[in-house]
DNA sequence: CCGTGTCTTGCATCCGTATGCAATGGTGTC
DNA sequence: GACACCATTGCATACGGATGCAAGACACGG
């Protein structure tokens, strides 16, 4: 008859704490801690007998409190700026499922430019977040990486920053820009342009260099190098529009899809073009959009899903801690062949 | 010379505490706490001081202790499942944005179908969330969202849950659907078609309703209504493709904005047909690519920021509250009319 | 000069969980 | 039966900041 009796003052708006469920058990506080904590030392059946009556009473452990005393958060936060290119919430949203697979939860930081950076970045740090994962470096500088950061696990995502001393995740830019001027060397191209987005960005300089020494060791011409100011549609009509008017090209390589996306179109319907027999289209990312078959756009495909392996192994493993030493990791990507750059003769 | 000495043993990786901070200054740890409290009594002279020397020595309040002892977290969960529908991820930057501004932080609650949902839910309560935003009922039950809301704050976004008591802020979806109904109507179109995304979800009963009924009442033909089983691209594609093959249409009124751009390109590609001269297409939503040239898709505008502005003034007044009385806004959107639907005479 | 009131400040305690340490009880060995 | 050992459990305290309460400082009116 010692069965515990559940009170039912739903007075208390307060949730139940683990003292007062220990006490309702006539057992200690710790034990009902262990009880939640993995791996610690409790007997199974008093383990049992606390998790059921938990159940019972809808105890749930307060992470609050429990991050305090651990001093681990099992939250990551993440920092994006431009969530206007598709590729970015397909990123995120695989990254936060990812975490979540692992017990982290996604702390959302989005910062703009306008906006003054010092005090969203200054929440990061309140926050005690176990890590950060970057996923824009575009509008913040080494310097401000560093501070944000200062101390914690840290981690950027398509971006390098030389001086901002962090590890890194991208993909194989010059690889990828290499065979997208390969390709449009192989299917009969010599006259190709190509368009940045942020022209200072590593991404782009990367993809940009590498494409460009490619196009000279193949002996193509390089007509003109747009910089599209933005990653947008819009911009990306604009820049193609401006390389029709400088007299042309047989193909573009643009920085990534959602300006080659707004390229083919305007190539198509503003300049009256014919993709891919008057001109070629390249993008990079491969985002949803590429293999509609209305864009069907040649792309050098991000490996989307391993780099989030790695970046979730990275924070894991703790090997982007600080003291680590900084490690780049640079991941294939694949070349997509569609129909924006080549007919396909048969199917 | 009581100037206070600065310890530098970088040794420690654990940040300064407020404690310790006070001890350097000879100040009590209430004053500093207060220091960084806005509206607490302290002398401005103190507080100046305090702030001043924890710049030096880097002093960060830790959020964490913060919300332990006010049971306040600041932040507010964001319960998502489809990010691919490009207008949800731009529903959430700006929501999360709009949340910064006020002192806010998102904590991203990705959630599968596969996954299970139970343990996502059960960190939404653990970590003690201020309120939690629910920008997709899909997959949820009312019951479920009944579990994972239960005592806090909570609200809905652009979804209805009739049996969760919970207070939503939606589109006026009704007013909507008449208008491209209306829209049909006026621009010379009789026989008209519906293609649901997800049939069972409030959000399209809402929007098929009132096409249907107004369709009738106008006296238009409802030719097909075509479930596309899903909001994406290519199941608007499909969705056209078949009232195609049903027959035919003069107008299709796709449930959103990324079913409407799906069957445009079909329209014209697959099946031939000239947008708008031979059938006119319009969505919901009024997302990004809406508006570019080539699908210039004629839809009804969400009012998103007047939407995220309800919702965060809800949050902050506290009326959506446990207790407090359900309420559901309905804003009105507002027609957009581009050249899916219409052919315009005069620029 | 004293009483009253206002403004500051410090003290002590609380928020809810984690964990080192000691105490307890039971098992196994010789 | 004595002793060593291991598995459990509770106790006490730490995590870092917020806040009620009381004490001290100071000003003002009488």
């Amino acid at each position: 008859m010692d069965k515990p009796e559940i009170p039912d003052d739903k007075a208390k708006r307060r949730p139940i704490t683990a003292r007062q469920l220990a006490r309702m058990l006539g057992v200690s506080q710790s034990a009902v801690s262990r009880a939640f904590t993995p791996g610690a030392s409790i007997a199974p059946d008093l383990r049992d007998r606390i998790k059921q009556f938990a159940e019972e009473v809808d105890y749930h452990p307060n992470a609050i409190a429990s991050m305090l005393s651990k001093s681990r958060t099992n939250i990551v936060g993440i920092v994006v700026s431009d969530m206007q290119n598709p590729f970015y919430p397909a990123l995120i949203e695989k990254l936060s499922r990812s975490l979540q697979r692992v017990g982290l939860q996604s702390l959302l930081f989005n910062i703009t430019k306008g906006s003054n950076l010092e005090e969203q970045l200054s929440a990061l740090r309140r926050y005690n977040v176990d890590a950060v994962i970057i996923i824009s470096a575009t509008i913040l500088s080494g310097q401000t990486l560093r501070w944000a950061t200062e101390g914690r696990a840290a981690l950027l995502i398509n971006r390098v920053v030389e001086d901002a001393d962090l590890s890194c995740v991208i993909c194989d830019n010059v690889a990828g820009s290499r065979a997208i001027a390969d390709h449009f060397y192989e299917t009969g191209r010599r006259r190709v342009a190509y368009v940045s987005g942020l022209s200072h960005t590593t991404t782009n300089r990367e993809r940009q260099n590498a494409f460009v020494t490619r196009v000279a060791e193949l002996g193509m011409t390089l007509c003109a190098r747009v910089d599209a100011g933005e990653y947008s549609y819009e911009a990306g009509r604009r820049a193609a529009m401006e390389i029709v008017e400088r007299g042309g090209a047989d193909a573009i390589f643009f920085a990534n899809d959602i300006l080659a996306a707004g390229g083919l179109d305007a190539l198509r319907e503003e300049a009256g073009l014919s993709v891919p027999d008057d001109i070629a289209v390249a993008g990079f990312d491969d985002i949803a959009l590429a293999s509609w078959p209305h864009y069907a756009l040649t792309t050098f495909r991000q490996p989307v899903d391993e780099i989030i392996a790695v970046a979730v192994g990275m924070i894991e493993d703790g090997s982007c801690y600080p003291g680590r030493p900084i490690t780049i990791k640079r991941l294939p990507g694949e070349l997509i062949v569609r129909s924006s750059s080549h007919r396909i003769s048969d199917s």
